[in-house]
DNA sequence: TGCTTATATCGTAATGGTTACTATTAAGAG
DNA sequence: CTCTTAATAGTAACCATTACGATATAAGCA
């Protein structure tokens, strides 16, 4: 199904309207899925198809659309939130790679952790609803070249 | 050995001093180990051993500390940064359970992860040096009561 | 003991991401 | 068409964090 419309019905159903600035908002989510965006650099992005568009109506949308559990909200220890499409019923079944050297992040799709999470819900009473797992380090393939250099990256989040 | 001596010679072998306020600010950290204080919690605390401390020092102190590995700076998406004191050598060999009832935070010192980060050097050519594990869900025996609820929950980290 | 230099601290002002607020506009219901 | 409610725009306020200038403490050296 058209993930525009999908959404659109997610919004329906819990009786908020898809208005246009809300759809431009979430074109761009869908147009940037691989990234990781932060408000500002939604709010840059959708000002192209919507001139208009005021900031705090991006910091709305994205809360609402998090309520929704459309997108996750996450933080890098950057300083700034970013937010994530969920991947429907995939839902939280992703982990981070952040290399130290060049910052590259990238997203692994498998999930690992459904034996933990089971070993959790016998051992410790604990069902889990959701999880976050980052991993940090370098790849091999980037271990010469010092982009950035692990010296100045600030303390971790 | 005594704890503070430990990180009295860390500072020293860095050419840091263990001045006064640091000390204080350390020790603080060391009384409250299973908690996750922010700047500001550290900051009410040790005003009653060392009243005249700004809260700047702590601000920098902290960064210093995750700077010699220390402590670890962390964000729960609560808005503030909190920091937890690294166990030696287990540095990053723990996870947290967050209950979406009752706020509680537990902390789970088992390392559950080597297998899959011999993975990822293997498959991904990626070397671990640090990880970052959280759960999020309910504890069955919290169920019921509605500490806080799930729905006033600011959206996650 | 003094002088010099570097390091730390203090208090506060500035910064910057996020939230709250007021007025205005658009959408539905009757 | 009018009333009521929801959504947006723009901006001011908020608050955690950082930067800054002045003062104080410690170390090195004569």
């Amino acid at each position: 199904m058209n993930p525009i419309t999908n959404i659109s019905q997610q919004f329906a159903a819990q009786n908020y309207k898809l208005t246009p600035q809300r759809e431009a908002i979430v074109k761009v989510l869908l147009d940037n899925e691989e990234e990781h965006l932060s408000v500002e650099e939604v709010y840059m992005r959708v000002k192209s198809s919507y001139p208009h568009l005021g900031l705090a109506t991006v910091y709305r949308t994205l809360e609402l659309l998090c309520e929704l559990h459309i997108v996750e909200k996450m933080n890098f220890g950057d300083g700034v939130a970013r937010y994530d499409l969920r991947d429907c019923d995939h839902a939280h079944m992703h982990h981070h790679l952040i290399c130290n050297v060049c910052g590259r992040l990238e997203e692994i799709k498998d999930d690992w952790l459904l034996e933990l999470e089971q070993r959790l819900e016998a051992e410790y009473g604990f069902s889990v609803t959701d999880h976050r797992l980052d991993f940090k380090g370098t790849y091999n393939t980037c271990k010469r070249s010092g982009c950035k250099g692990e010296k100045e990256r600030k303390a971790v989040s």
